[in-house]
Order: C-alpha cells, then sequence, then structure tokens
DNA sequence: CGAATTACCGCATACGATTTCACAACAGGA
DNA sequence: TCCTGTTGTGAAATCGTATGCGGTAATTCG
C-alpha cells in the first residue's frame, strides 16, 4: 500500500480488452464503434471480444475519444440561478433531449454576473463540448463568435439578447404579453399608479419590459413618475426591499408589476408584512409562472411562459446542428406567452 | 468553405505557443504548469511564452491533461431532484467551494431513481473526475466501492444511507428531529390521528422517518392504523393526492406529517381545494425549511436542515482528499435539524 | 586550465482512444 | 501460374499535454 494520494488507478483499458481477447486494440475500437459496416470484422472475434468486455466491465474513456477529435458526447448548459424555478423544467427538458443522444449535460449557472458568463465560455474552450445551451443576459456577440470561431461548437440560446448567424434562438414575445398585462391592469381594474420593479439596465430583458411597460402606460396617457421604478436583482429578497420602497412613499403604486415571479412573490410578503392586503391595497402581476406562483396567497396573477417547450426547441436544434443535420443560418423560434389571471390583481 | 458538419475546429494548441516562442512545446508546458520549481526556466524565456500564450488567447486542452494521468479539475454532483429547492444552497456551497480551487462542476440529477444514479456511476467511470458529490438514495456499498475501485475518485456523500470507509458523509439527526416534532404534535397541541405521509421503503430515509414516526406515536401510547400512512414521490403532486386520500377517509387525521416541504405544500393545497383550514381541521408538519414554506399561508412548520452548511461540509472534505491533506477512514459530520413553529401546526 | 557542476532546454514517450494504411490469406477468373 | 478482389486483422500515426532523461553551454572548483 504505497502512498497513492490522489492519483487516479489505473482503469481498463482498450489494451487489457484486447490483450483478453487475443486481438489488437484496433480491433476492438471497431467491434465496438460499430464501424464493422465498413470494415468487416467475424463473427467469431466479435464475440470473443464482446466477452472480453463484459467480464473486465469495460467503459471506454471519453476523454480520449475526445482528443482524437471526435465527438465529446456531453453539452454545457449555461443558466442564471438554478436556484430559480423558472430554469427547473427547461433544464429538464434539455436532459431528457440530451440523454436520448446518450449525451451528458453539464451545468453552470451565472449568478446574473458578466463574470459568470465568461468564465463559463472560458471554460468551455478548456474543456471543448459539441454543444452549448445559453441563457445569456450579458454575453456579446463577440463573446459568443469568439467561442464558436475557436471551438467550433454548435449553439443554441433563449431570448433575444443574441443574434449571430449560426445561433439558434427560442424566445417568448414578452413585449406583447407585459403590454397585454398592464393595460389589463389599466382597462379591466383601473389601476393609475402602477409601481415597477424590474432589474439593472445591463439586462436587456429587463429594457425591454420596461419598455413595454411605459408603451402601455403611454398608450393609456397616465403619468409615469420616476419614483414608480424600482429595481431588483431577480431575487424575491430583492422583491421585498423594492416594495418597501414603494410603500414607504406619501402615494404609493395601487398595482405593481414585477418582471419576474420571484420578485413578485416577495413584493407579496412586503405588502402583508406591511399590514396590508393583495390586491385591495397593492394589486401584483408577476412574470414566469413558476410552481410557487400557485401556493402564495393570493395566487400570483402572471404572465406564464413555457421554459419545458422552450428547452425542448433549444435542444432540438442544437442537436440538429450537431448531427450535420442542419446547418444553416440562426434560426428563431417564437414561443408563446399566456397572462394568466388568477386572485393576486 | 468545405462542408465542415460538426467537426471541431482545431484549437490553439501548446506546439502553437511553442512556435511563436522559439521554444519546445515541453518548455511552454513547465511555464505554465508552473513546474520552475523543479525544472528551472530562464526570466526571458518565460516572457516570450507568456506573451506567445496571450497573443494567441490559447487555453490549455484540459482533457489532454487528464488523459497524461492528471487531475481532471472537475468534480462531479449528483442530486435527486434539481427542482427541489432543498438542494439549491448545497449545490451552490459546493460550486462555491469547487470554484475557490480553480475547480468546475458537473451536475447530474437521477429523479430519485436507482437507474439514474447507476447512470451517473457510468458516467463518471467512462468520464473520470477528481472528486464526487452524492445524495444517494438507492446506490448500495457494493456500486460505490466499484466506482472508486475503479477510479481513485474521492467521494463525499450526504446522509446515512451509505457507509463506506473511504466516503465522508454529512448528515442531519432526523430521526430526533422528527421524534420531537411529532412529540409536540401530541404533547402541545394534543393531536390523536395524525397522518404520516412518506415515500416508498427503498428509500431509508424514508424508512428512518417513518420509525421516529411510529417511536413517537408509541410513547404517547396513540394508535397506529394503516389508513393513516401515505406514500408520495417526494413532489408537491403527489402530497396532493396523498392529502386527497386521507379526506376521503371517515375519519380523516386531525394533523400531517409529510416528509419533505415540498409534499406538505401539495399536501395543504388539498386541505384548502376540500374547503377547509390549516391548521384548525388538518395541522400541517413538512421537513427541510425550503424558501416556499414561508410563502404559502398559512406558512408551513416544518424541520429545518442547512444545506448550503451541508453542501460546504462535503466539499471542503471532498477537497482534502482530492489534495491529499486528508487519506484516512470515512468521517462523519452531523449537521442540526432544528424544529420551526410557524402557522401551519 | 581541465573537470565537475549547474542552469536551461529539447527529445522522445506515454496517456487511451480512433483511423489510415498495409498486409496476409484465400477466393475466383484469365 | 498470375492477377485481382474480398475479407479479416494488425501496426502505426494521431490528438494535446506532462515528464523522465539526456544534452549543451555557462559557470565554478580544484
Amino acid at each position: 500500500m504505497q502512498k497513492q494520494h490522489s492519483s487516479r488507478k489505473r482503469a481498463v483499458t482498450m489494451r487489457d480488452v484486447a490483450k483478453m481477447a487475443n486481438v489488437s486494440q484496433s480491433t476492438v475500437s471497431r467491434v465496438l464503434s460499430g464501424a464493422e459496416e465498413s470494415i468487416p470484422i467475424g463473427e467469431e472475434t466479435k464475440q470473443r471480444v464482446m466477452e472480453a468486455v463484459k467480464s473486465l466491465g469495460y467503459y471506454p474513456n471519453l476523454y480520449a475519444g475526445s482528443l482524437r477529435g471526435q465527438k465529446t458526447f456531453m453539452i454545457a448548459m449555461m443558466v442564471a440561478d438554478i436556484a430559480n424555478p423558472f430554469y427547473h423544467p427547461m433544464v429538464r427538458a434539455v436532459q431528457d433531449v440530451a440523454h436520448s443522444h446518450r449525451y451528458d449535460v453539464m451545468i453552470a449557472n451565472t449568478d446574473h454576473t458578466r463574470d459568470g458568463e465568461m468564465h463559463f465560455i472560458e471554460s468551455v474552450i478548456r474543456r471543448p463540448v459539441d454543444g452549448l445551451i445559453l441563457v445569456p443576459y450579458h454575453l456579446t456577440q463577440v463573446d459568443i463568435e469568439r467561442c464558436i470561431a475557436r471551438t467550433g461548437v454548435a449553439v443554441a440560446a433563449l431570448g433575444q439578447h443574441v443574434t449571430h448567424p449560426q445561433v439558434d434562438t427560442v424566445f417568448g414575445n414578452d413585449e406583447r404579453a407585459v403590454l397585454e398585462a398592464i393595460t389589463w391592469l389599466i382597462q379591466a381594474r383601473s389601476h393609475k399608479r402602477i409601481g415597477f420593479i424590474g432589474v439593472t439596465d445591463n439586462f436587456s430583458v429587463g429594457v425591454r419590459r420596461r419598455s413595454a411597460f411605459v408603451e402601455a402606460m403611454r398608450q393609456a396617457e397616465l403619468p409615469l413618475p420616476p419614483e414608480m421604478f424600482e429595481y431588483g436583482d431577480w431575487s424575491s429578497e430583492s422583491g421585498e426591499r423594492a416594495m418597501r420602497s414603494f410603500l414607504s412613499l406619501p402615494q404609493p403604486p395601487t398595482a405593481v408589476f414585477a418582471v419576474n415571479d420571484l420578485m413578485a412573490i416577495g413584493a407579496m410578503e412586503a405588502v402583508q408584512k406591511a399590514g396590508l392586503c393583495t390586491p385591495q391595497d397593492v394589486a401584483m402581476i408577476g412574470f414566469d409562472d413558476i410552481p410557487p406562483a400557485t401556493w402564495v396567497r393570493p395566487r400570483l396573477t402572471t404572465v406564464a411562459q413555457h421554459p419545458a417547450e422552450m428547452g425542448h426547441i433549444m435542444a432540438k436544434a442544437l442537436f440538429e446542428r450537431i448531427q450535420g443535420d442542419y446547418s444553416g443560418p440562426g434560426r428563431r423560434f417564437e414561443a408563446p406567452c399566456r397572462f394568466v389571471i388568477r386572485e393576486s390583481a
């Protein structure tokens, strides 16, 4: 028992299999990779090899294969925050599609930061993968271009943030959905002072949803005082903070729209902690329709997206590129948004 | 522009750097890997190499390094269900520790199935990593032994499910916590008919928590009719189903304990949909204390665990093994559980 | 001043797989 | 008998990096 520290043990290799089956290592390779179509292998030899594989419990080392210029059988997925339930069905869908292609998925989260996203890109340059699923907030076309140019990787992305000639994207028409929701708030519920909880402007989604909000208010010819705009970091805690700011105003909003459900839920907490009621005192609308939206009381009125479908579409498009079934310009898939009226507004 | 299909482009290699810096590839390797300690490198040479690295934008291919017998700079983490908020702080903690060691984390979820867990083991045999963080429910000592024997990987695990001489484990004393909670339900709230929502017996956690439940009832000399036991699959939907079964009984329970918060939340939904109230008609206690536990109304009484701390402990122990700072027998770390009384019971 | 260090660096090989090329054996046809 | 295929197999190059070993020039020592 020498001190081995953390050095890995020698695994079962193809050569071991070859030795046991009394064939050369290349024959083993051919049997396993199913190259028998082009290069014939004797039936009896094949049997011997398969037996040896089974009795040794051999598994190919995928690093070696990928080094030689083959596929890595791995895709990487970059999401902002796996703690946000919105991404769960998406991750799940991607994993399902990947597994059906015998691929593994490596997930990284970026905490909504540019550093996190850059780290991800570097990471897939050092450890190449066959495909990338991105949910980018800060990455620019240049960053993605660099990554594609260096690794030739296939890419699919969520959102309208990036437009790259070789990247397929899936996006919801969130502008229209926001417009619909706010207009409904004004017309059907006759709100006039509506607060907006967004995120900082380096998120293009935030900018877009605020524009839609502003547009709806403009159309109704309602004022847009600056104190009706608060900004958070997508988390429920930040939504709570934002709502507290609203409530400390001499004239708080009578309704609030938050750009995601987590912040809306946090805002509702703040309302209740202040001894007020939703929707009587402050109506609330969120975005995403995550499961907790139906757990809170009152149930959250929100804009439903279809993350599972979005994930599925991205993954499917990605594998079409990986397998060379498609290699044309970046496609754009629109996924529907649906305004869901519950109890909070 | 030949048709390139999905074949990856040739990346910048060490040889390219070497050529540009007019040195041999091995010198580049030594400069970058900081092996200058054992084999000295001229200051001026080092400069040239670094310049070339920068100007070419070179990143080492980690697959190649790991092939050569080095570290992979990657650990893999296996969790049951990434959609369960309980795991989020744990995943986050593991990632934080890993990144501080310049490691990447690959996450896989198993959907609570044995197949999923086995797939994970196979996957890390084919694509070796330096360390494993496991949240195993079905894996046996034999499976883990096989994995360690073949890859020499370091392992840390959550729970009391596995006991392996080389695996460090972190666990909460959930039996005591359950005992405390149920006893409180009996003594402080004088419940006599208490329902139990568990999981099937191939989860050792489920068995253990049910034993503790049974023990508490025994100590209070209360009956344990079989109709007071329902079983779900950890999801809120299954909790809702289980509760509906309880409510269809001629004599439904006056209190229910669920082995996790998700099922407890689902059960509360069922109570409310039946037009009943928590805690007046049916009191509810969960387990885990995930964020939604404070979002639902009434707020959920539950047993708090500390997933962030657990993740941190596991990761720290793992890296001690990876770096050879520790190589003794498997350590057992106990993390505290805390009974949190809110409004649902 | 010749020999022994030392500082610095390159050559060659190994890691585990894929893939190209070569080749042996054997068949059938001229 | 010679040539040409066909079939089945092995040898060797290759991917990008790490490293043992050996070599060369500069330096130190006796």
